[in-house]
DNA sequence: ACGATACACGCATAAACGTGCAAGAACAGG
DNA sequence: CCTGTTCTTGCACGTTTATGCGTGTATCGT
């Protein structure tokens, strides 16, 4: 039994069941319960799920669904967005875009930051409801199932009337050529509405998306100020980018 | 049975059947009534439940300004619920407002059901992330903290684009005379732009709101269809209500 | 006012936890 | 092929936490 067997096994009993108790894991898979332990911490380090007195359980029923089905590394996922949370400077506007990393970054936030965050994404919008100095304004539209955000016409139009010094936008492909790009038009359109309006737009990406591209296109790296990834700076489409002037900031 | 299991059943159990009884969930879970009520005393502590003598009733996620609307009938409140989401016909579109008894009406809509939600609340919007056959509309806007709920002139204005069927409202005081209240201007303004864009509009109240007012005025009596409510029908209140024209619906 | 029930408190037991340690495997370098 | 290093794993230890029971007290309904 490989470490890494392991804990795809635990992340399994975890989707499938809910929950994880710790001594009925060990007995299962015949090891210690130390090793259950040490693999359950490291699992909640990484936010991948919650470690509770005699086990572990899901990190939130709704992100372990997403989590399942994007097999995504959320290890570096943290690291982007607490770098990321750190570009956001008091009294300043920032745009969250609805992803998974982008909500990542709304609990990166320092509670007690005073920031006004505009965002398409209800549940970001719900996670901020306990920080009391952060001003929250919501952009109405269409609730789309299926990434828990609001898109369409009615969104890219409220996102008309906002404007904010930062954009931190999360996206599924990150092309030298087609530049950054998602996999529904839809989203690509919002995306492209909230960038417009700020001043500066940084990309969160996490390493397996460098290099690839989705069949929409969100962005232009013109448009484009920086990107933030857990990738390694010397990998040869970062090193291109930051020739075209993209700031590259690596999270680790 | 893990403690936070438990703790996470406790909430879910107060959230579908409005009350718990520490005796029943003891027997239940097959754990000692001491654990129970440990476990209840915690959650009360956290905010989370209000603790009663033999068990636990569920607290308004706006706990500061409840000084006035304070002492909700919560088990009434899930009745108030289900006769309003039993009013939402197939196909049709229904505006929800905010409130926790509107939060409980999009609890009760079944899942299956056909039909277009228009709210203010990001947090009814994700409650029907797992209702696949329900389109969402979200109004956005300032995020108001204590009612977790957008308001404001951009709310306001978001909303004048739609229209709906029916309108379900929550409101803090039903008076005869003084009409229906609440105890915050914006909110008071919302609820009265949402109202506008209904053909229909149907009050929430529980019983001991009945003959109340509140600071802001909402609506006039002239302008809504009907009241649902869990008070004795035979109320002086709601009698004369019922002679104005106001249809009155005994929630059970 | 009364009995019945729910409660809080203290205590004992058991389970889960973290840490340090040693045996073993995997690995890199010579 | 050997050796030193690093990492993983399981065990032992003391500590913390959770649980159930008994007791006396408070609260409820009649």
């Amino acid at each position: 039994m490989l470490a890494a067997e392991r804990r795809d096994h635990l992340l399994d009993l975890l989707a499938r069941e809910g929950k994880i108790v710790a001594k009925d894991v060990a007995a299962e898979l015949r090891i210690s319960e130390d090793s259950v332990r040490r693999d359950l911490r490291d699992l909640a380090a990484e936010g991948l799920c919650q470690r509770v007195y005699g086990g572990a359980l899901p990190v939130s029923p709704a992100v372990a669904d997403l989590a399942a089905r994007q097999t995504l590394s959320p290890g570096g996922k943290r690291q982007i967005a607490a770098a990321a949370a750190a570009l956001v400077q008091p009294g300043s506007a920032v745009i969250l875009d609805g992803g998974t990393t982008a909500q990542a970054v709304a609990h990166a936030l320092p509670p007690g930051l005073d920031c006004t965050v505009i965002t398409h994404s209800p549940t970001i919008a719900a996670a901020l409801l306990d920080h009391p100095r952060a001003e929250v304004f919501l952009l109405g539209g269409r609730l789309f199932k299926h990434s828990a955000v609001t898109c369409g016409a009615a969104a890219v139009e409220a996102a008309q009337n906002v404007s904010a010094e930062l954009c931190l936008l999360g996206v599924t492909g990150v092309h030298p050529e087609a530049g950054l790009t998602t996999g529904d038009a839809e989203e690509a359109a919002m995306k492209r509405a909230l960038a417009a309006r700020a001043a500066d737009t940084y990309i969160l990406a996490s390493a397996e998306k460098i290099g690839t591209a989705s069949r929409f296109r969100v962005l232009p790296w013109e448009d484009v100020s920086g990107l933030i990834t857990d990738a390694d700076p010397h990998h040869p489409v970062l090193e291109q980018l930051a020739a075209r002037g993209v700031e590259i900031l690596a999270a680790q």
